[in-house]
DNA sequence: GCGTGATCATGA
DNA sequence: TCATGATCACGC
């Protein structure tokens, strides 16, 4: 598929694959739909992006690099909502100088998004779920002071070189855990004095309690004053 | 190892 | 039951 040129051109791709089946996008690419995803945990999100002319690969770059938009795949559990939180990008761990929230690569990645919901209910098997209606989201004012406040509060703790006392329960909306191959991977870290050591790649990942409230602000009405 | 794409598996 | 910490696959 060719690179969408619009986001307009990318939500009309996008919608016309709601309510189709993970199988059925998978013949259309000639490709053979694994019997689960515990050893393909990213095949899905890849599956999306080639459908939809995604062209990044996995460069360091928006999905859609042309009209600036990433796109993530949000699985859904049987109640409706996400049945996981979602990865953003890696947490930088060695000396950061001058990074602000402005500069911030998870505001970067954040901006402007493409949600393609998929059915992640483990009793359908993965080639018959189903992929939902897209959201093409950026933060609004409330959102963003929220990802801001997660991000400045985890950040000043690298910046200590705090980075072992960070857990996943920090964060109100934004989280850092482990993003690795396994817990022997090493990447560089700053400790307390300065000095570097070898230390978990850590990520930045929205809580799917996060992900949950963007999805369902989508499907309300403007002026809706109901708040559960 | 680091970036991309994420979900798994188990303890609380 | 569910979130945390761990893990899976692939290109370079």
């Amino acid at each position: 598929m060719r690179p969408p040129r619009s986001e307009a051109e990318l939500m009309s791709r996008a919608r016309g694959l709601a309510g189709r089946t993970i199988g059925q996008l998978a013949a259309g690419l000639g490709m053979q739909v694994p019997e689960n995803t515990r050893r393909a945990k990213g095949w899905v999100g890849q599956l999306l992006e080639h459908t939809l002319g995604a062209t990044a690969g996995s460069k360091s770059v928006p999905d859609f690099e042309r009209i600036g938009v990433e796109m993530k795949t949000i699985p859904i559990n049987a109640r409706g909502g996400p049945s996981e939180s979602t990865y953003v990008c890696t947490a930088w761990l060695k000396e950061l100088v001058g990074l602000t929230w402005e500069t911030s690569r998870v505001r970067k990645k954040l901006a402007r998004v493409l949600w393609v919901p998929v059915q992640a209910d483990k009793a359908v098997a993965l080639v018959d779920r189903r992929v939902g209606s897209p959201l093409l989201w950026s933060p609004d004012a409330e959102e963003e002071e929220l990802l801001r406040g997660d991000w400045e509060e985890l950040t000043d703790l690298i910046r200590l070189g705090q980075v072992e006392e960070i857990t996943a329960r920090m964060g109100t909306v934004l989280q850092i855990r482990p993003k690795a191959a396994d817990s022997r991977a090493t990447t560089w870290g700053v400790d307390e004095t300065g000095h570097r050591f070898k230390t978990l790649p850590r990520g930045f990942y929205l809580r799917a309690r996060f992900t949950a409230e963007v999805l369902r602000r989508s499907f309300v009405m403007p002026g809706d004053t109901h708040r559960s």
